[in-house]
RNA sequence: GGCGGGGUAGCCAAGUGGUAAGGCAGCGGUCUGCAAAACCGCUAUUCGCGGGUUCGAUUCCCGCCCCCGCCUCCA
């Protein structure tokens, strides 16, 4: 079965193959944070689905080149730096740092580069790919000084969105009367500085001002992969006009096809509702965490549903996510206890079985559900086998090595946590009462653990002691 | 109005022209001092609605309804 994704540009799964000639190098570039707050898990939902992408593709050995990028200047994050009077920099480096520590939360993998729209390189490139634009009629300097995309010189305009522009109804985001625009569909490459930017500007042939959102990553894209990419990820309200823009502006200056394949994710809701800062029904990594819920179990509850299906977050949710990966965490467990067994005659057939479903599910547009019900299906056949006594230590550590593999992409392994000495204390003590058959004073010291949020059960081989929810 | 995504059990969700994976929750059972975990069994004659094609449709075709998004700087 080959690899296969959905193509924003045809509507269509498409099979993938690299550009590289080595058929094996892949250039991912995906649209990053806008750094003057805190990002919403809805954005994490995009940027989980990027790291799943990207964990299958090197699962099945390709060699994947990441760039993300950092908006660190835009008009929210010149306001807020006013707001808060301090340099831009200053304002937007917390949020950055912020931005790292919440993807390192969720285990998502780091890309290669991440760079920021204010580098001196970055603007650079920007100007020169802006002065390209101008020589060739695709861009001109208006009234208000600031320069302009002219799209009705660019044909594939409005091709990746499928949009007629003729056809558009404006849903009056934009000001039609805005400065002297040949058209209401230009968008700005460079905007001219105004009081309002205080000290944020950066010379160019156009006078002082910064470079336009679009326009970054264009640069950035092509700076740090080249002219053309194999994929370019983001939300679909990126689609448009944003990514369009990017082709219109990359591919005016390459005469190059950009990108091969353009993939989007559906939006997180809340209450069925887009999660937005604007609608402001968002929470943050941060509330979440604070909720009591890990970066495991965030990862799990936004990850578990296809990219390309809207996804509600709930409570319930993240239960269910908690859920789910404590019966994974106790298969993981009772595996690794068989597997450091003795090793015997292998007699295990019942738990043998195909292990390549996993991966081809994903390689189906990263079919996630079907590879989780394929992941759960297994895990209760080798219970079953282990509970049967039909698994021996050789298949344990087979199925083991199957986990590992599989969670190269899933990342969910939960962490050992080490149990501290009073929990401990506690455990014994109850093992004595047990003893002694002393049962309410059993009961209460494991009330007093699950208090402690520590949960202690009886097993075959005594007590177990387990952190509950949790890592 | 244009362009998309989605509508499958109480909730989340996969899927196929041949009679509905998996997870969560719930109920019953095995195990246990009691639990927990694990396992076993039960929980959609039915896949938004109405037509059509077919021996047979949830799956293909036509029409419609509902939810969400984009339509010019939102992941």
């Amino acid at each position: 079965m080959s690899l296969r994704f959905f193509n924003t540009y045809s509507r269509a799964p498409e099979e993938f193959r690299p550009i590289a000639a080595d058929g094996r190098t892949v250039k991912m570039y995906t649209c990053g944070p806008t750094v003057y707050s805190y990002a919403h898990i809805g954005n994490f939902r995009a940027y989980l689905f990027e790291d799943l992408l990207q964990r299958h593709l090197e699962l099945r050995g390709f060699k994947v080149q990441r760039v993300m990028n950092i908006t660190d200047v835009d008009d929210k994050t010149i306001r807020g730096c006013q707001e808060a009077g301090v340099p831009l920099a200053q304002f937007t480096e917390p949020f950055t740092e912020a931005f790292f520590d919440d993807l390192a939360a969720l285990r998502i993998k780091r890309a290669d580069n991440y760079p920021r729209a204010t580098e001196e390189q970055h603007v650079a490139a920007m100007i020169a790919m802006i002065g390209t634009l101008i020589e060739r009629g695709l861009a001109y300097q208006a009234e208000d000084k600031s320069v302009y995309f002219r799209i009705k010189n660019f044909a594939e305009y409005g091709r990746l969105a499928h949009f007629n522009l003729d056809e558009l109804q404006s849903t009056g985001r934009v000001k039609n009367d805005e400065y002297e625009k040949e058209s209401v569909g230009d968008f700005a490459l460079w905007k001219a500085w105004d009081e309002a930017d205080g000290p944020v500007r950066w010379d160019s042939p156009w006078g002082s001002g910064r470079p336009g959102w679009h326009i970054e990553c264009s640069a950035m894209a092509t700076q740090l992969l080249g002219e053309q990419l194999d994929i370019h990820c983001g939300g679909v309200d990126n689609i448009f006009p944003h990514h369009e823009a990017e082709i219109a502006q990359t591919e005016g200056v390459t005469g190059k096809q950009f990108v091969r394949y353009w993939m989007h994710c559906a939006h997180l809701q809340v209450d069925a509702q887009k999660m937005s800062k604007s609608l402001g029904n968002f929470y943050t990594l941060r509330d979440v965490l604070a909720k009591g819920y890990t970066g495991r179990e965030v990862r799990y509850a936004l990850m578990r549903v296809h990219y390309r299906a809207p996804l509600n977050f709930t409570w319930e949710g993240m239960d269910e996510a908690r859920q789910a990966l404590g019966r994974i965490d106790e298969w993981v467990a009772r595996l690794r206890a068989k597997a450091a067994e003795e090793n015997v005659e292998r007699r295990t057939s019942n738990a043998e079985g195909r292990t390549e479903a996993f991966e081809e599910a994903l390689d189906d547009d990263l079919n996630i559900s079907a590879a989780l019900g394929f992941l759960f299906e297994t895990i209760r056949q080798t219970n079953r086998a282990l509970d049967g006594g039909t698994l021996d230590a050789a298949a344990a550590r087979g199925w083991l090595e199957w986990w590992n593999r599989i969670d190269t992409v899933l990342a969910l392994t939960g962490e050992d946590t080490s149990v501290p000495a009073n929990i401990t204390a506690l455990g014994e003590a109850r093992a004595q009462a047990r003893l002694a058959k002393e049962w309410r004073k059993s009961d209460e010291l494991r009330d007093e653990l699950a208090a402690l949020g520590w949960e202690i059960r009886d097993t075959k081989d005594g007590q177990k002691i387990t952190k509950r929810g949790g890592a």
